[in-house]
DNA sequence: GTGGTCTAGACCACG
DNA sequence: GTGGTCTAGACCACA
């Protein structure tokens, strides 16, 4: 279910956070959901398992799992609403950055806006959504 | 002009790059402008010079700005005519990205419409819309 | 009549050993009273039998419970009787290492003492004072 | 500053965590404090700088200290507040667990206030405030 | 089998 | 020199 980019400059535990998150707003995974173990997503993703856990701590404080000892890692009930509210900000701190990169390569709002609607019609039209 | 925040996860050299691109979009410092020399910068906002050499070498690469020999560095006069092809797509594709996101976060092109408009305000004017 | 919490950092058998003490304390369960199986109670708050041996044999280690050979285990007569002096003199050094805590934190004696008044009630009565 | 038991049950890390918080509390360190590095702290207390790593990291979450990039890390200002808030909800728990305790030994919430006079004499007056 | 802790040693970005 | 990330391998508590 998780692929992770060697290549990538974000850290191999961010990209862990990253798709996990994506999985549980796409609904791939639901509240009660038991996720696999830590060995088990290192073995999968070949990587140390410790990285797997700083991830999964990680995700445990921001409140999108939960551990309950000793009989594995699952999805919490609030997960959905947690991670829209956090999505918000970012979403809004991403399009400052577009915003900017856009003005210097001499792209204005108003294009911005077109190739909204552009996506839009391509997302809903063609399926493409992944 | 310029603030840094020493707590940011961003690197000071990076919240200089952004802040100095701000700048110019609000028009605070104009092509033609001089800028203050790496050392004055660095005084100025309590940093190592060679942070800010490292931003202005990035701001220059990226041509918002240019050095000449001896006379200091200057905002350049064509910064807004960059446009590149693989900027466009690069821009749409991010664009596309955020709008998946978005849709899986609830959050309609509506929605985004009006962030941009926002944004797109607190960046040219000075009203701090968010 | 025990809830346990599978997402405290507490240990299950701790929790199951710290409730049933409150159960004594409270008079839910009495000396000669008969306890649930290992399995039965294992059973009503799904855990692991070895879960709730390990909190059994501690009860019964520190005198709070006996185990009758094919019998079941039963609440001691004297439970309360159990501890000795040197449980005062643990008990006062950690008082005293709370109160030094406290004085560090701006708590004082007074604001301590209504503290004991609260917890007292909630742990004798029903009502969560807390 | 910092003593480490290895003998503890209490992981190192939260020793560490643990300790800090309790000079912050005694004014031994101040904000804006620059704390020692990770590895200064890991060979002093001889221990792994990652284990080090892993307290100050904790700390930081919770707001009492701040890392500034290759600078160092630095005791916030708001650091004891903090602390003063968290440790209410700690002490009470304490407290909670010692009145239960004092069930078992006999020892019923008038005796408990009256050590509490007593000890809170012999700590101002003896100055064992250690 | 599960996660939690610790050590040791490596490499990297930042300043 | 500073912290951040990752790997590898070990041991422990819990269920």
């Amino acid at each position: 279910m998780i692929q992770i980019d060697p290549r990538s400059a974000a850290p191999i535990y961010e990209q862990i956070i990253e798709q996990m998150k994506i999985l549980c707003l796409k609904g791939v995974v639901k509240p009660g959901d038991k996720l696999p173990s830590v060995r088990e997503l290192a073995t999968i993703i070949i990587a140390n398992p410790n990285t797997v856990s700083k991830a999964y701590k990680e995700l445990e404080r921001e409140g999108i799992i939960e551990t309950l000892r000793g009989r594995g890692t699952y999805v919490t009930e609030g997960a959905q609403s947690k991670l829209n509210e956090g999505k918000v900000v970012e979403m809004k701190e991403q399009l400052r950055q577009l915003m900017i990169e856009a003005h210097y390569a001499g792209i204005d709002i108003h294009q911005l806006k077109v190739w909204l609607e552009e996506i839009g019609s391509s997302l809903k039209g063609g399926k493409q959504v992944d």
